[in-house]
DNA sequence: TGTCCGTTTCGTAATTTTACGAAATACGAA
DNA sequence: TTCGTATTTCGTAAAATTACGAAACGGACA
């Protein structure tokens, strides 16, 4: 890019990791699917890819694009217990994500 | 859908207008820039189009789809001081976006 | 071994997003 | 009216997203 030449570096905005880290983890809150899901998840334990298919009005195939998606995010983790997989929230991860929104929100508290 | 059919409404998910909405608002927040430029618009009062030019390393029609994005999900609103544009902050939806990730992570504080 | 079950991956298609440069627009000032 | 400045819209292209049905997969069980 040619700014990145004519103008001094300390003028260019510094967009941080924690603003990239967010915007993924909002890219994975972008879809009303994936919205619900995750917040089935946060509220109970866990559940199965089977129950949400039965209950969403997507085609399974979809779903589980939704859910590697989250997955990808960091945000559920899936455990095999065959024929089975059992979804979690990422505890972690969710803590993180939520500690990012706030930030931004510019709220502090925790 | 044929699961329309086949299933009873009542174990259909009903997914909320409010997790629509919050998918909305994610969805504004899905790009690096777009939450740089709400971190920095939240953070001080406004500011113009071209100081956001100057200093990120994108074309300014980019950033002006940005803008319109962000302008489209009603988190900032420009006005119109010939021959720029003042962007700030539309505080009525931020804090909309904001009770709704709130709520969607489980935050009752307000 | 073969078969069933739950789930994912593949192949495909339509739509949306992100990005750029060039052209258009809107307005104030000369 | 013409010029200059700030910004957006247009045209375009590449990549990502969303969606589906069909096929493949992994493991339990007959």
């Amino acid at each position: 890019m040619a700014r990145l030449v004519t103008i001094p570096e300390s003028d260019i905005a510094t967009i941080t990791s924690d603003q990239t880290e967010l915007a993924r983890y909002a890219k994975a809150l972008s879809h009303p699917v994936r919205v619900y899901i995750l917040t089935t998840l946060s509220k109970q334990t866990c559940c199965y890819s089977g129950d949400l298919a039965e209950i969403l009005p997507i085609a399974r195939s979809t779903l589980s694009q939704h859910l590697s998606e989250l997955k990808n995010a960091g945000l559920i983790q899936g455990e095999f217990l065959p024929p089975k997989i059992k979804y979690c929230i990422n505890r972690e991860n969710w803590e993180r994500s939520k500690h990012l929104m706030m930030q931004f929100y510019g709220l502090t508290i925790e």
